[in-house]
DNA sequence: AGCATCGTTGTTATAACATATCAATGCCCA
DNA sequence: TGGGCATTGATATGTTATAACAACGATGCT
């Protein structure tokens, strides 16, 4: 993987690419990618980082798109579990996806200075925890791998 | 490590030894292990299990150790900072620490059943995400790593 | 077209998790 | 013995998340 959101990047082509990938696993799938569920994650993607449900819910609210957290939440849900965005459990804040569609076990770089998320992959089977589990009759089913410390430009300016 | 958690033990023992290491720890480091964090402590280590904050505070004002959540909340800061305990991200809740004193990045096996939790080790360097790190710049200061399935009783009662 | 169905949205209310703040107490030690 | 500091008590509030139910709307069937 690249970490490609902690570096200088063609951010609006960036969006167009995964919105257009989330667009087609949608159409795919027969899920129904509808105008709340579209801008939530347009604004989840606007940058590389986490954004709190109540956040969401303000740009959102701010639009005209609903005004109570239900609708944040159930936004989030259906990203969520379309695998086109990730809860940041040690933040509880929302991340949008940047390759949609690919399974995958995300594990993440988040700087808790500035929030910015970084996508990685995992392997669970193949890590000491997928070991310990399969020694102690352990079924993962889901896997939470997050890192939380300083992105390179937090690093520079002291923060 | 052995996830002894999830099989058969003396568990009266094993708490035992659990609240004499924690001692020994907090000698050795001038931290007080006052009456409410003690107790706190034992609540948490009664079982193998993630308890929330309110939970744990339900069982301390039972006993007359404070009625309000700052009362839960502060046992649980201590005793996370102190290495005693950890806190499940993906649960938001908190678990005893079974080998206080080792400084140990844990890893969590959660069943999604029960809430049993086991403690795994982890080796964030050298994980994929430790790659990622590197070649991103990316300094990791925490990471947290959970596993949420089936363990093994709650797979056999079908749950 | 009529209508049943089911997913989605609107809205109210409340549950669950967590912290800020300030006063009071008690321990340690100079 | 009294000054400083960690701890506790208490009130209030902030933040994150869900339950419940009504209304709307697209889809498919006859």
């Amino acid at each position: 993987m690249s970490a490609i959101e902690f570096r200088d990047h063609d951010h609006a082509a960036c969006m167009r690419s995964t919105m257009q990938a989330a667009e087609a696993q949608c159409t795919a799938r027969g899920l129904r990618l509808t105008p709340v569920r579209r801008r939530a994650l347009e604004i989840l993607l606007a940058e590389h980082r986490a954004l709190g449900a109540y956040d969401l819910l303000a740009h959102l609210s701010a639009e005209g798109l609903g005004a109570q957290p239900p609708v944040a939440y159930r936004a989030l849900d259906f990203l969520v579990k379309a695998g086109l965005a990730h809860k940041i459990e040690a933040l509880n804040a929302y991340v949008g996806c940047v390759h949609p569609g690919e399974d995958h076990a995300p594990a993440f770089l988040i700087c808790r200075s500035c929030r910015s998320v970084a996508e990685a992959e995992t392997s669970p089977t193949r890590s000491r925890l997928g070991d310990a589990a399969r020694a102690a009759g352990f079924r993962i089913e889901r896997s939470v791998v997050e890192a939380e410390g300083l992105c390179p430009a937090c690093q520079e300016t002291g923060a």
